[in-house]
DNA sequence: GTCTATAGACGGATAGAC
DNA sequence: GTCTATCCGTCTATAGAC
């Protein structure tokens, strides 16, 4: 995978002083290593070595960089974490973006995280439930959500839905965009789809959920 | 990693004659145990003294009734997917059952099944991720999903619905029944619910996913 | 900075007494 | 069937050469 090495190139070897050309430094092989096995198996059930070799570095120099692989893991988990959270809040909080426009631009940040990595969303659910103070929320976030959620509430008031919790349409979003990623595996082989065939499905939801979540919207 | 084979348990069923009266055996209280934690922490964060504390018995007990922590992880994995699985197969190759009633059914299974066991749902995408060979379908299984798919797709066709993938309709119902249980802790914690509020608003989708499902299906 | 070698703790499994 | 004591491989972390 990652072990791309840019050559140096041969002729103006005098220029290399500052290394923007070539070597992803050990401390990066090990990072994305980590980053890969982490989140494919969790803590326990990578080891040292693992990401020793799948990085192509000793063993000792994961504890040189990172002083343990907790500290490592710690470190790899709260930088899958903070991009993601960030983006998610900006979008949230946004005042000026209409409902639907705010859902459509959620399901395409979705896309664009975890359709190329399916297995974030499974790690983000297992820090979740086992480290579920790792998502205390901010300020910034909390203050967010509540834009977002206020715009339903409004919707709702003005359709005049009465007979459901806010809450539903917020978990109903929720599911639509996210679970479909979990399931990705499972939908692959059931439907008999190849990664390119289940990646246009996936990409269809992008403008098709805000259009379910207008019809759940305005009975 | 290791091949765990699913083994039916042969071992103990003719000795559940006696034992009624009083104490829980140690093999019954190891694999309570087992299931308790492997659930919530997967195979490998759990260790076997872990188990034997928890079960209040010695250690050395464990692998004079299972063998090895593998095959114990392996008992209760078969033990918690097989009943599921069944019931889920059972429900979708109902031909006499209405699609929305089916519908209803199911969030109704799924209800029961994991609103009190959150940590169940989690489990099972793990193991569908990291052992996906657990969930090759036998013929039973095929076969249902086959006459509830058949059912999407002939209302799709009488309705006239052609711009959606018959797959997107498969994928919302499983999204709105199963994601919230995935998302209870965090809801829980957001919304500032207590267990009754939040197992109340799960209920009220029972009724509320058909009624969606109808939305999505009639436009 | 990077390596080899190894210390030292942990965890799964078992022998053998009762 | 249940226990204590212990074996032995595996794993993290570190010492020390280069």
């Amino acid at each position: 995978m990652t072990n791309i090495v840019l050559c140096p190139n041969l002729s103006n070897m005098a220029s290399v002083k500052k290394e923007q050309v070539s070597k992803v430094s050990a401390e990066e092989k090990i990072l994305s290593a980590a980053r890969k096995l982490f989140t494919e198996r969790g803590l326990h059930a990578v080891k040292t070595r693992d990401i020793a070799s799948e990085a192509g570095i000793n063993l000792a120099l994961l504890n040189y960089y990172f002083r343990s692989k907790e500290m490592l893991y710690a470190r790899v988990m709260s930088e899958n974490l903070t991009g993601f959270k960030r983006s998610v809040s900006d979008l949230f909080g946004n005042e000026n973006m209409d409902l639907f426009e705010k859902i459509e631009h959620l399901s395409e940040l979705y896309f664009l995280e975890f359709g190329s990595n399916p297995e974030l969303l499974l790690f983000i659910f297992n820090t979740m439930h086992q480290n579920p103070e790792l998502f205390l929320d901010g300020d910034g976030m909390q203050q967010s959500r509540m834009v977002l959620f206020k715009q339903i509430e409004d919707l709702m008031k003005k359709k005049k839905i009465k007979k459901m919790h806010p809450a539903h349409v917020m978990m109903n979003l929720m599911s639509m965009t996210m679970f479909p990623y979990l399931m990705f595996p499972f939908i692959k082989q059931r439907a008999k789809l190849d990664d390119a065939q289940m990646l246009a499905l996936l990409k269809d939801r992008v403008t098709l959920i805000p259009e379910w979540m207008k019809l759940i919207l305005k009975p």
